[in-house]
DNA sequence: ATGAAATATGCGAATAATCATATATTCAAT
DNA sequence: ATTGAATATATGATTATTCGCATATTTCAT
């Protein structure tokens, strides 16, 4: 059901492959925090985050206006193993991102989102 | 050096991504292996490995008029091991190729390799 | 009910990856 | 030196992915 190469398809894309890695570490993100963290347009986002969704790597939760994205359960334990040693052994690859990365809870209420 | 998104996109095609796993499985194979494994075209598993050859991911190994391929000794440690659960955990994936697998030595001589 | 924020999706254009075929190279054997 | 087996590469055609832009949808606040 849960191919490889389904699975690694998706993480062949550096907007994909940097939105898992950064979901892996934070347990779930919104599609503005990931706006932010990789500066990238809405649309872009959207669309590979949908991806991930499809191919059950993701689910999504709504929250108010806001859709939080984090690795899905049913993710295969290798799969999962895999997303985390990438993430530990790959940190140069995404500080810019985890840098750029300001958590909705963190923003000042009056400043918006996006 | 070694970008984790190199390395996915490496995996992201189903003949790159079994002749690695079954290179990770045997050690080292020869191109004509790898053809009757996967049963595909021989311009066809000769240019997926150069792709590999070339992103570093596997060496190569003249002997005779064979070429042996074999993972890299300066992959990263991490890439190994994603290898490595990828192989154990997705079984099913690899059995049909592992089924047509023939080795070299095996061969009876009379009969040529491919 | 209207408007603004956050997210999703439809669509054509641009880009990239893959493939099959033909040809070139290298080595072993005669 | 010529032949055949194993491997590599060049090339144009095909196919898949990705992208930007415009537009739709959902939710919250007024």
């Amino acid at each position: 059901m849960f191919s490889p190469l389904v699975f690694y398809k998706a993480l062949a894309d550096d907007t994909r492959l940097k939105s898992l890695l950064l979901i892996t570490q934070q347990q779930e993100l919104c599609v503005c925090e990931l706006m932010t963290a990789l500066e990238q347009s809405q649309p872009k986002i959207s669309r590979h985050l949908a991806q991930l969704r499809n191919a059950n790597i993701l689910q999504d939760r709504r929250s108010g206006q806001w859709v939080f994205y984090s690795l899905h359960p049913q993710l295969p334990a290798w799969a999962h193993q895999v997303l985390q040693q990438t993430l530990l052994a790959n940190q140069p690859y995404l500080a810019p991102c985890q840098q750029q990365l300001t958590l909705v809870s963190q923003r000042p209420a009056e400043q918006g989102c996006c």
